[in-house]
DNA sequence: TTGTACGCGTTATCAG
DNA sequence: CTGATAACGCGTACAA
């Protein structure tokens, strides 16, 4: 406390202690106290006690921001956009990203864009101005050419669910095709004759490409188009169960259903249960409680995805400049019934 | 591309360009280049023009970490520790944080602890190492005298569904007691005699205070403590279906059964619903697919209570050094079900 | 073993 | 209107 440096910081406690408080209290060289507290060699026992008790005492804590300023080391904070944090399959993404990151040191940036393209820009924005090391994003945008400079530059991005619009880059989806085509053999297995598919908008890309698989697998196995079924525009699980209802209604006969994603599944899975009509229901989402409302589902594990997408942008950080992008598309297929997650709150 | 000082950066591309190199490509000083990004009029429009081309041909952004730390601003970023990102609760928890902290600008930097103290010490080091605004934690560990000092200086701290032993600091919780009495009431109020309570293991903070408030709700209501049972040690779904078949076996008489939590109520509500035996079943966590488990529920809505967080946080920031720590309890009530969400992958 | 200069990218101060 | 210079907290290079 002999130390005017140190008189800033007695005002605003809020300010962290810095080296120069160590070293002041310790009356030691800021150089110094930074080698004790580096772990360095290169200093007498006894002015290292002297600095680390000052230290103790202070509660210093080193700042990593300025450390890393100065050492023009990369950032170890990674940053992901998301849509919904809510929703257990972005919830999924994330924590199979985070999981993976963390094992590499890496710490985790969330941002969630509820599905606005603008907002979303906004965020990429600010986690670039943060410096982070690379960015994982489930595209809600149209356009990413914005970040073609980034790209580069060498900045590693990677591309979750969907691919980016008009942006060349490491991107990881699901194949909706072989997906939709194992939903509907298992269908067909079992004798289903007549089958539909319920669906998000087409204007969301993944709901697109199941819709559109289902028409040419449909196709390819010779189903009659009078046989098959498309319901479009279901958003919650309320639409799916009410579709399902009018659907089941108008068409008793319809007796397999694909329902494109989980909380659509859910919906679905709600009405069939309660009419205890005999049709059987597939998911393309991986969901807790699938078991119990009689749904089959596919492999289709959003932890699985997030983790595929950690080790591409991984990957992506060892070779930075390479001008070859990689495109992987996680399989899916169609399993048995898992046990669902661990909790203790 | 006239000037020397731009090459380092043409020699690495991974380097974001600096002012230096806006300033160098468009001939003025740094801090002119300075003014110009920062929108200050006290600069000709011609030069600004001729910065803000450099600016966009480079691709010049910002440094956000050299800025804050020269102005000495708080950062914007705000650390959250929880145990599992994949398990709906936490999510939820996460997602309502999120939300809310959205909204002043503040983004989330999110860190899983898996339930090890160790690992969420570590976590909680790194975070306050990189400097963040305030942290909101999930406790996973059995002491917190060590964040003490950080605290006293005006550190910003809330703790999450469990109170942070050893520490003086803002916390929220949830009316254990209080929703656990209404359980049992709804269970009463529809004629159960023989309540089970299925709960995880004591030695979690909420397990045990549910089940202390169960022993003493039941005391209340005068049942006799041969009608009652307390199954514990319970951690997944798959264990809490079986323990649930086991109870059903060797006590066909029990009518009524509370679920500590989601997962427990998920597999509860499996064995349930196939036996058809005639057991209510309640839920202290609400989750997306209880009504179609037939499983009446609290509204303890995870988001509701990450939001809550923030908003103490947010309070906490406005007045720092304050030592009147508030400790908000989240009451929870019965409630009819709802509409899970929304989905577009 | 210890200290002095200097720089990371930015902004504030104060001069020109 | 514009530009040197110093500073934020820290680490590297080189002396002492």
């Amino acid at each position: 406390m002999e130390e005017p440096q140190s008189l800033d910081h007695a005002i605003d406690p809020l300010a962290h202690p810095t080296l120069a408080d160590v070293a002041a209290v310790s009356g030691v060289s800021i150089k110094t106290a930074s080698r004790v507290m580096n772990g360095s060699q290169q200093v007498s026992s006894a002015t290292a006690e002297r600095v680390k008790k000052a230290a103790t005492l202070l509660g210093y804590r080193s700042n990593r921001i300025a450390r890393e300023l100065r050492v023009g080391s990369l950032s170890n904070l990674v940053g992901m956009v998301i849509s919904d944090l809510a929703n257990p399959f972005y919830a999924g993404l994330a924590a199979g990203a985070e999981e993976r990151l963390a094992q590499e040191g890496l710490d985790l940036i969330l941002a969630t864009a509820r599905d606005d393209g603008e907002r979303e820009k906004n965020l990429i924005e600010s986690l670039l101005e943060r410096r982070v090391r690379g960015l994982i994003i489930v595209p809600s945008g149209e356009d990413y050419s914005h970040l073609h400079q980034e790209r580069k530059r060498g900045f590693s991005f990677v591309f979750v669910d969907r691919p980016a619009p008009y942006l060349d880059a490491d991107s990881v989806t699901v194949d909706n095709r072989g997906g939709v085509q194992s939903c509907l053999d298992h269908l067909l297995q079992q004798k289903c004759k007549k089958i539909a598919i319920i669906a998000d908008t087409t204007n969301i890309w993944t709901a697109s490409e199941r819709i559109e698989a289902f028409k040419q697998a449909t196709f390819r196995s010779k189903l009659d188009p009078k046989d098959i079924f498309i319901i479009t525009n279901i958003h919650t699980s309320d639409e799916a169960a009410l579709a399902t209802r009018e659907l089941l209604a108008d068409h008793p006969e319809v007796d397999g259903i694909i329902a494109t994603n989980d909380l659509i599944a859910m919906g679905v899975g709600q009405t069939t249960n309660l009419l205890k009509q005999p049709v059987k229901v597939v998911s393309f989402d991986l969901f807790p409680t699938a078991n119990l409302l009689n749904i089959d589902t596919l492999d289709h594990d959003p932890k699985r995805l997030g983790r595929l997408s950690a080790e591409l942008l991984l990957r992506r950080f060892e070779n930075p400049m390479d001008r070859n992008y990689r495109t992987e598309i996680m399989k899916v297929e169609m399993r048995g019934n898992e046990p669902v997650g661990r909790r203790s709150s």
